[in-house]
DNA sequence: TATGAATGAGGATTCATTCAT
DNA sequence: TATGAATGAATCCTCATTCAT
């Protein structure tokens, strides 16, 4: 107890800050597992190492610890990749292989992962955690894609496509792998590969980005 | 009751065969709408106009009359699919669009797009249903689709591709699509167009699988 | 079973419309001891003999339980107050003599008694129930009184007094009485006797409502 | 912390002393104002300025609390009325307004009113308190008033009476009209006005408590 | 003394399921 | 078959109380 290792901080005060994250880490866990209405709070309190009551010293209900467990775990990924398109001067497609990799580790592979089944699953019963996801994860996500494919075309690396809807179609099979590793992935007898699903997804979204070998050709020229 | 006996309770008789079914339409209704745990058996005896009590007539319980609506609404709808692959005679693209326009119109845009949300949500609580619609729905839908890329294929009209996990891909805009509609559709200012969304994604799916120019005029020299 | 006792309603039916009252009698005796808050409703349905769910097939909640406890018994005993008064053709100081042993033996001396002391003490945490109480209630308990106040003084048997303030004031001390057998009564070593009670408050009212002699005789003579 | 030692903190000794006053200062305004069950302990405290655990440094639990209001409140006022029968040297009528009227600005019309209330509502739960407030409370206001009337009777002001009984009913409606104000006070749309009500009370009962005129005269004539 | 984070027993409420009719 | 009254296990949430600091 008096040893030297360095633990400046009363154990109190560094739980006091560190509870409501522990919390939703183990509300994350279930909720992903369970469901949010299968999730007993029961279950949360003592997978967080806590009794029931102190989760109502943090959150004010189920509902806002769910809530709480979504905008915790999900905004921080989008700056990732708001950043990364910011930044990148490469070519727009190496851009999106580089969002696309990035988002499997950081988020895909990852208990995030779990969010938009959730979610989705959720959106009925909480309309406004619908509307929040809705304007704060899905719209900037795709706005973040729009950017991309706008890059592309600007820079005439990529053809005239509906930009619009096809950032729908394009974000939608991500989507899906991350809704996938927790709803069917457990029912396959032969895995889902999800490095070669992500190559198969680049390799087509790419190539039907790809214009016409004519043009390509100009582009490449003026490219160098 | 002491009525003359030329009434043989038509329309009872009627009812009696169609009850299982009744119930199961509107089981379906509430369970889209509002999943599976938030709704109330209550409910959907009220809204199948029968008596709570007779719910356990014709199902064991909740989640039979759960794993009851999946099945009874899902499995039809797949054999238009494999009927249309084996029958068609045009070319593959076409043949694609011809699915997935069918798809939109049967399934897509109805009540029964409902399920796929269901079932994703509720995998994880019923892995026995959520293998069922793996076995049944899933594969089987794959196993479609991936005739269709592979007649491209070998009628020389598509690239070579990885088939495999571009079925899971290809796929995953449709789920994508309808999911959304019974998820994020209702948050949306500026409404989602579903003919436009399938528009951005045959294009996307079909100049992905074209081939590169030099072997497309071969090809097209052979389809003439 | 088959006894040949006359019963004969099924005996679902019969408890169907028996247990609301059921209900409602055994909430009034616990909400009389204990207090609206103190009052378990696991105790109230045991009770009644019935389960804690059957209570809500009645009632929607806890407190709706409690307003129907104070409505159901209080507002019947009003009617035989209120129809005394119109039908009565003796004295006014008869007629109060009457009304107050009255009252005192169908609600003072029984369980109703205790609704006072219970609407009083959740006045402030059932805004409509005291609402409700002081219209449907007090309002028609003083307007009764106020009536026997001024028929007395329309006929020359009362003096002049301030009618509205004397109701607020005489009803006092029979509610007092009420309250006092729910409260205090269990700690008197000497007990209060409640017919000497009765008959000091009407002593005191009545010579309060005397007029002086000398009128007073004028009132004989016209009486006669 | 380590400033120097010329700051005796003059404010924290003096609020230590009075802390306990504070808290039940605050608990008696929540108490009157929700009752014993609906007050949170949480509210006391941030109404008396500190924190919940030092409620338990000056009271062992909230019923400890709810006693000490109770005590701490309602003696004070007691001592005042049983002076003033002692030392009053005027007729007994004017004893008695004196006594109701000191009691109205004293106690009626202020926060201690709300005291009956509660002790009234909560008697079945605390029989000990119910017990404490009888012996000290109500047998001392009964014994003083009982004084007064007997001096009345002695003095041949008064007729004779059953003051036993006549002391429960006199003071009948004082308790009611303090009890008034913290029940159906703000159901009124015509509020009672408090005054004019205790002018009807004084007026009914010195009423009632004259002589007949013709020993009025002796009386009055051996005053003189 | 004083704090306030943490506790956990307690109670209201819901709803799938049963079963007498 | 059909009903719907009744059940009671399950779970969210509250809040008086404790205790390490």
């Amino acid at each position: 107890m008096n040893a030297p290792e360095n633990k400046p901080q009363p154990r109190w005060a560094r739980r006091k800050d560190a509870r409501p994250e522990e919390i939703i880490a183990a509300a994350l866990e279930l909720f992903v597992e369970r469901g949010f209405a299968s999730t007993r709070l029961d279950d949360v309190a003592a997978r967080a190492g806590v009794s029931k009551g102190t989760l109502y010293l943090y959150f004010t209900n189920k509902e806002d610890l769910f809530k709480a467990v979504v905008r915790g775990n999900i905004l921080p990924v989008l700056q990732y990749g708001e950043d990364l398109v910011t930044q990148y001067s490469g070519t727009s497609a190496d851009l999106v292989r580089k969002l696309v990799r990035g988002w499997w580790e950081m988020t895909g592979s990852t208990k995030i992962a779990g969010i938009p089944k959730l979610v989705i699953a959720e959106a009925g019963n909480f309309p406004d955690l619908a509307k929040f996801y809705y304007d704060e994860v899905i719209l900037r996500a795709h706005s973040m894609f729009r950017r991309v494919l706008q890059r592309g075309a600007d820079a005439g690396e990529f053809r005239e496509v509906d930009i619009d809807h096809l950032v729908h179609v394009a974000l939608a099979p991500l989507v899906m792998l991350a809704v996938w590793g927790h709803s069917f992935a457990c029912c396959e007898e032969q895995k889902l590969h999800p490095l070669r699903y992500l190559d198969a997804y680049l390799d087509m979204l790419l190539h039907s980005l790809q214009k016409p070998q004519a043009e390509e050709k100009k582009h490449a020229r003026k490219r160098n």
